[in-house]
DNA sequence: ATTAATTTTTAGATTCGCCTAAATTTAAAT
DNA sequence: ATTTAAATTTAGGCGAATCTAAAAATTAAT
């Protein structure tokens, strides 16, 4: 079966904001997508009648087993594109969302095994989440913010928390970016700010704000 | 300003068919784009109110240099696609079509510069068609038939003429495929069969029937 | 426990791109 | 030069996805 762009951003919508609640709402549906209560309702009644989700009037909505497997192949092709943006196309992590927010909607399966198998199988986004794979499965991610990461212990950045032009810009001053090696030399408990090394290279000190925003997989 | 994938299409089909016809017809469009033509009447008004295209009820219609422009942007979107289909990302030529018809309608215009830069801004498609520049300038086909290049001149497959499976498995057995050096070492005048070498390689013999379908740039 | 406020749904309309059937214009044929 | 045939446009409608305004259901508050 095949869905149309609206569709799934709807599904895409409702498996993000399944995680934080029990029910997904209308409203909250309504506000995530930047459409009226109305059009929600309108959809959800089309997507129940092609049985993606468990929707009861006035109850919240709830994507069926079907419904999540299309949202899985939706995170993945967007994850797969946005992670080909940054590592072959040289995008910034701030610029690539709204394009993959389009690629994401193209429909050949085979592209994207492909594009898969070209990335060389990235287990992680840009950003740090998951990428399922073509059977849905999802690594957990294995990664902690930095502020985290004992002492001594070899780790590279493998998320961002924000994608903020500001935060951006104080990277690239400092000289970290996504893969970065680096350890922790030292702890400031005045303002629990950082020295952190980067492989074999010079120390540079980071604010403990920083540190909170970046996460790190050991190795 | 920004088009529907469906005015692109209309757009792209004009492009294609005003090469073989002063005005293009109603008619022929609807048959170009698989539908009727009270449908292409509606969308040619709605260009016309646009400035897209000159159009006059009963008479035909052509682009105008705005429409032009759009055309040539569509054109390099689809032939950009369709060259990282098949150098990046190992699709056959004859399985890209569709893929790169959904893929043109991106809108992105960074995202195309950044592409066309990732291929190392090649200037003609996997299937030998020019890809207009970012400017829309497009470069004549330097390339000729295989049949028709000198002995010992050194040339790459640069175009194939048909995107057959038939075609496409016999260059697969050859050693054949896009971007091939090779020269022609001898040619047998019983059959017009060629003797060519690939590029310090064993030399391959090859039919006319299939050297009349290769077209190579010289080098 | 009624009333008030909020959330959600229904009703009815709009735009886009398409359709069929019928009318009209242009071109071809006798 | 009429008549016939073909091409094109108009008229009216449909499904998808959206909207506003109004009604109904749920939740919160006095």
């Amino acid at each position: 079966m095949q869905y149309s762009a609206a569709e799934e951003n709807y599904i895409k919508a409702i498996y993000r904001l399944q995680d934080h609640a029990a029910m997904v709402t209308t409203n909250a549906l309504a506000d995530a997508l930047q459409t009226k209560p109305p059009s929600v309702t309108d959809m959800l009644k089309k997507l129940k009648a092609k049985k993606l989700l468990n929707y009861e009037p006035y109850k919240g909505v709830k994507l069926s087993a079907e419904g999540k497997k299309v949202a899985l192949a939706v995170v993945r092709k967007h994850r797969l594109w946005e992670s080909f943006l940054v590592s072959k196309l040289q995008f910034g992590w701030d610029e690539v969302h709204e394009v993959a927010e389009e690629l994401e909607h193209i429909t050949s399966k085979k592209l994207i095994d492909k594009l898969d198998a070209f990335l060389g199988f990235p287990r992680f986004d840009p950003h740090g989440d998951p990428i399922p794979d073509s059977q849905g499965r999802i690594t957990i991610q294995p990664q902690v913010r930095l502020t985290e990461l004992p002492l001594h212990q070899s780790a590279e950045i493998s998320a961002v928390g924000s994608q903020s032009p500001a935060l951006l810009e104080l990277l690239k001053a400092k000289g970290l970016q996504l893969g970065t090696r680096l350890d922790v030399r030292k702890i400031f408990s005045f303002d629990r700010s950082l020295d952190i090394r980067i492989k074999q290279q010079a120390s540079v000190n980071i604010s403990f704000e920083l540190a909170s925003v970046l996460f790190v997989k050991t190795c």
